[in-house]
DNA sequence: ATCATTGCAAAGTTTTTGCACCTGC
DNA sequence: GCAGGTGCAAAAACTTTGCAATGAT
């Protein structure tokens, strides 16, 4: 799994740093999205130093790469989150778990049809659009 | 039309005053969704004194009250426009225009179907969704 | 050795708050 | 007159930048 987002950063002429990987264990054992700073208070012990400046680097450059998704906040806060499509740049969405976080991918998207319709109601030609879904996930509802 | 604001801002007791009638008349003449900035740079000159934080005070609280749409931009910022829809609080989404930022509303929404697909993908209970729509409006695309 | 990465401090940007004064009703 | 609205200054919250030092290849 991590070997092939490592594989991502190489093919990006970005360097294998222990930071860089502790960011990228921290979406794959959480799989959570997270703001640049949750990522920072999770990790910024394992080392003797850890600037913020460096997650929020990190972060927007994976993002860049595909590596991960930047989620619109309700707050204006920029929300990231590992991105699992089998090509991060196809047109998919992602859902949210309002209670732990976690992130789903979706995959189906039938908005051609739907793309018609408003354009047929709005007169406006659609050039993109982004869809945030919020839910709770299979293991929160278990714990009712 | 701006009788029906106006009317819904008593309606939830809060007082009609000049920056108050500014601020919608700025959303009704132009139609488009701007930031607290916008608006202040455009009203700030019709008034001897006139503070962001009231821009923002205000915008907030027309958004709580339906008058307003809060749009999440891409870039962490606030962006408001007139919700015209007959009832603020009905789902619907709003299409903005990429050249001009005028706003065009669009109530069809057949998301039920889309949630029952999105449920069983990905395991989630759908609770809530928003859309963000980007296009082109009708005079944006006649001056092609 | 080289060039990317990082830490730190500092500044930039957007938004909020506290409080005194003002104003619509 | 009084509750709510506003200006101002200041701070808070979030993010970016510059540069010197460090580290990966």
């Amino acid at each position: 799994m991590k070997e092939r987002y490592i594989e991502i950063l190489r093919e990006n002429g970005l360097k294998i740093t222990p930071k860089r990987e502790a960011i990228l264990d921290f979406f794959l054992k959480n799989k959570i999205y997270a703001t640049p700073e949750e990522v920072w208070k999770s990790l910024k012990n394992n080392f003797k130093k850890l600037g913020l400046p460096t997650i929020y680097r990190n972060l927007e450059e994976f993002n860049q790469i595909g590596i991960l998704t930047k989620i619109e906040g309700d707050e204006n806060r920029a929300y990231y989150a590992l991105c699992e499509a089998e090509n991060p740049f196809s047109h998919h969405h992602h859902i949210v778990c309002i209670k732990c976080h976690k992130v789903g991918l979706v995959e189906i998207c039938n908005f051609d049809e739907i793309t018609k319709k408003i354009e047929k109601m709005s007169g406006f030609k659609v050039i993109e659009h982004s869809l945030q879904i919020k839910g709770i996930c299979k293991n929160c509802l278990r714990k009712h």
